[in-house]
DNA sequence: GTCCAGAATAATAGCGCTATTATGTAGCCG
DNA sequence: CGGCTACATAATAGCGCTATTATTCTGGAC
């Protein structure tokens, strides 16, 4: 057989390349690629005319070939239930902002609760060769947990904590949230405790919340307490029609904590129009301390998770097991903790 | 010299690869990547072994490696100020939903309202030669122009509309906002009109709406229109603050629109501490129709962006546009418009 | 049976970069 | 002034996949 002919019309993309640039820097390709892994081995000399090259040719690197390459990249996936939510589009900012600066980039999926889709989405997440992978909260299907294991990506689980974490964990223990408010309420003298919740059976940490709630308040003598709850996701209109079901089968509650503040607003908002007079008749606690919660009248008493310092500390961590890539793989759980922050609704 | 040494030691990576699956299925792997891309071209019996074996392997496949040999990618790098921002939350979860059904990853990346910072940031997407890049607004560099036309990824710039887009645009005029508010305000008898502002010099769409409104207002007849702004970002706090600064300056303000709803949110707690009856004294507008809006009470008659659709359509053209590589490129803007939803404040 | 179009599968040559090894070049000691 | 580090730069061989071309395998038509 002759000699195969060369006759392959290879797609030759126009693409500046490593090579273009070393070329004009008068160097090799692979002194262009240190100067960007590891500018401090080039020489200044190297450096300042790669720098020039890259400038005038207008080089943008191939992140998919480096991270073929690297057999790595440096793509943080990041898995929350949803972004509409404030309290991970909180975090999710968070992240992004301090991965950035270590040149991090964030991919972002939503399971929109469906726990179930999780799985299919850390696959994908894996296809990326990610520098670490966020989930949110614990439970996690078995099939996810030996993808992630046998991956050796960094993982961090985020928002929740518990007994069992698969790597490292950022969060607070939502039981304890619960707990919180039932406490407080009982100190403020309440005995008639309800806990009015949206997608209970959905959101796995307002459940966990609830069930705190309701725990602590029943240890405290003569307290009652029960949970109401609507399927619908949480907003204001739920937390009205909450409240209606809650003093029509309630009549005498005077101590209500809610799952969060969209909740605990349209309770407010049901109140006022049902002439019922908070603090003095009733005491409201919501979650999340939104971004009206300070502002509305009467003021929203609320536990505040800390949605920005879970983030921040999340990609601490990720960037500390990075460069550290070496050394024990240190498993680490950080309690992030929650405010009590009490103003005028209870 | 002698012939080279293969002393080589390259990394070999224990990942499944698709040789390993082909090697399983016993079949050339030129038939399994046919699998994966065009899986109608594959036989049925084919395409059961190979699905055998990726279960049976557990194979994750390397998008990097793919998106190298196919110069392409799908991912869809998204350019928000914020995704703190409730507005652009739910238009990128929106974009996130219907992307994903595509199997079109979403790399997301916040300017924090820093212009300056989106150049890096379009360079870091394009080093993952994107299927498509998502930006918000119109105002971008030259330099950021140049690099996306150079690059031929089709962008889509959202949440605002003017006269000259890059490439294709979904969103609305700002400045229609504005009018629209004005003559609401008008039409409801309002004479002495105010715009509240936060963070005007840095969000160029609430600078539009400002600017619409008082035009729109100062054509009507006996009607004097003014802009109080507040550089910090928006905020109930923030909007009680500005309507006690509007009540010193302007005491017989009867007319006031927001930049947006948690200002107008302030407004209203702040009337009802300072006893201005709503909508009697005075009429509120706001913009937005965030997640309180509708409950609080009075309920706020406010402008509500289609966040949503915004993102929807977005997804949209970005499908067809990488569906129909061939054909015409059909430059399209997408005009969602915005609606005025009258309620108890005005 | 032969031949041929069309379908299915296989072989091949990179995509643009990094990690590793190899080579050159100063600087310093005895 | 040989020799020996350190440092800077270059050569090389893939990373795992896709796009292209080449080959084989059908099943009819004649």
């Amino acid at each position: 057989m002759a000699a195969p002919k060369p006759t392959r019309t290879r797609r030759k993309m126009q693409r500046v390349t490593i090579m273009d640039v070393a070329a004009r820097a008068e160097l090799s390709p692979s002194t262009v690629s240190l100067y960007f892994r590891k500018p401090d081995a080039v020489s200044a000399a190297a450096s300042e005319s790669i720098a020039r090259a890259i400038e005038a040719l207008d080089y943008v690197p191939n992140l998919m070939a480096g991270g073929l390459a690297a057999a790595s990249s440096r793509v943080v996936s990041i898995i929350v239930p949803s972004v509409r939510n404030a309290f991970f589009a909180e975090t999710v900012a968070a992240l992004q902002e301090d991965l950035g600066k270590q040149r991090l980039q964030v991919m972002l999926s939503h399971t929109e609760y469906k726990e179930h889709d999780e799985e299919s989405l850390v696959r994908t997440a894996l296809s990326w060769a990610p520098a670490a992978v966020v989930l949110t909260g614990l439970s996690h299907s078995s099939a996810t947990r030996r993808l992630l294991r046998d991956s050796k990506v960094p993982v961090v689980e985020i928002w929740e904590l518990g007994s069992q974490t698969m790597d490292m964990a950022v969060g607070f223990h939502h039981d304890q949230v619960g707990q919180t408010a039932a406490s407080h309420l009982v100190q403020r003298g309440r005995k008639r405790l309800l806990f009015l919740g949206a997608r209970l059976h959905e959101d796995r940490r307002a459940a966990r919340r609830a069930q705190g709630f309701v725990e602590t308040a029943r240890n405290a003598p003569d307290v009652t307490a029960d949970i109401i709850q609507h399927p619908a996701p949480a907003s204001a209109e739920v937390g009205a029609m909450l409240l209606g079901e809650a003093v029509h089968r309630f009549p005498n509650v005077n101590g209500i904590a809610c799952s969060n503040d969209h909740i605990a607003l349209g309770v407010i908002f049901e109140c006022q129009r049902l002439g019922i007079a908070i603090p003095e008749r009733l005491s409201v606690v919501g979650f999340g301390d939104l971004s009206f919660s300070a502002a509305c009248n009467p003021s929203l008493t609320t536990i505040r998770p800390p949605g920005d310092l879970i983030g921040k500390e999340a990609a601490r961590l990720i960037i500390a097991r990075i460069s550290h890539a070496n050394g024990e793989p240190q498993q680490a759980v950080i309690d992030t903790r929650f405010t009590l922050l009490h103003r005028q609704s209870s």
